[in-house]
DNA sequence: TGCCTGATTGCCT
DNA sequence: GGCAATCAGGCAA
């Protein structure tokens, strides 16, 4: 992919909610046998480790959480509700825990391939939600662990930044769904975005 | 071992 | 706006 730089290393070694932040307005495509379908990231929520209540890292490792307290980088993939999946990136300076919540896309990469998968759905409903989000990327439970990689290797769960001046402003607030820490505002999305999910717009 | 809850979605009214 | 689907993790017994 031309255009595209990818990302250091050490973008991921950082506080988890600057992460959250510095991911909006980047690509992410995942290269899969079926073709590669992605877009653009408008929404995320940051989860840290022991000092958040609200992470799934906050009651220490388990077999469940392992990846938000390894490397950096890499996909935190979990099962929730008993039928969705859910993509994270492992976000967190070193000797911490945390990841970073992918909550929405604006489609740009394999549109049809993801109207498939969604089976049917199209436009906003493609990727508004963390769940619908992996369904239309087809993540499940196999990418747990799997390292983000440079676009232009156009292999597995790709991540970078395009040189396509692309002009938005950040909003924050409370996370979704969450009673604990609620006055962390650790969601952040593209302002005035349509794809940002619906939730996440009603709450200001 | 069993019950309860949840970082959700989609269908039904 | 309400609620069922459906299951892994956490916690009590």
């Amino acid at each position: 992919m031309k255009g595209f730089s990818s990302v250091p290393a050490s973008f991921f070694c950082r506080d988890t909610a600057e992460v959250a932040r510095d991911l909006l307005g980047m690509w992410l495509v995942n290269f899969s046998v079926e073709g590669c379908a992605g877009g653009i990231i408008v929404e995320t929520e940051a989860y840290r480790g022991a000092e958040d209540p609200a992470s799934h890292a906050y009651r220490g490792e388990t077999r469940r959480n392992r990846a938000m307290f390894g490397e950096p980088g890499k996909a935190y993939v979990y099962f929730i509700y008993g039928n969705h999946f859910c993509l994270n990136v492992v976000a967190h300076p070193p000797g911490k825990a945390g990841a970073v919540l992918l909550r929405a896309l604006e489609p740009r990469i394999g549109v049809e391939l993801m109207e498939n998968r969604r089976g049917g759905k199209s436009g906003k409903e493609l990727c508004n939600g963390p769940g619908k989000l992996c369904c239309a990327l087809g993540v499940d439970r196999s990418y747990y662990g799997m390292p983000f990689r440079p676009l232009c290797e156009r292999k597995g769960l790709g991540l970078g930044k395009s040189g396509h001046k692309y002009e938005y402003e950040i909003e924050c607030g409370p996370r979704i769904g969450i009673k604990l820490a609620r006055e962390a505002r650790l969601r952040f999305w593209i302002k005035g975005n349509p794809y940002v999910s619906k939730l996440g717009r009603a709450f200001r």
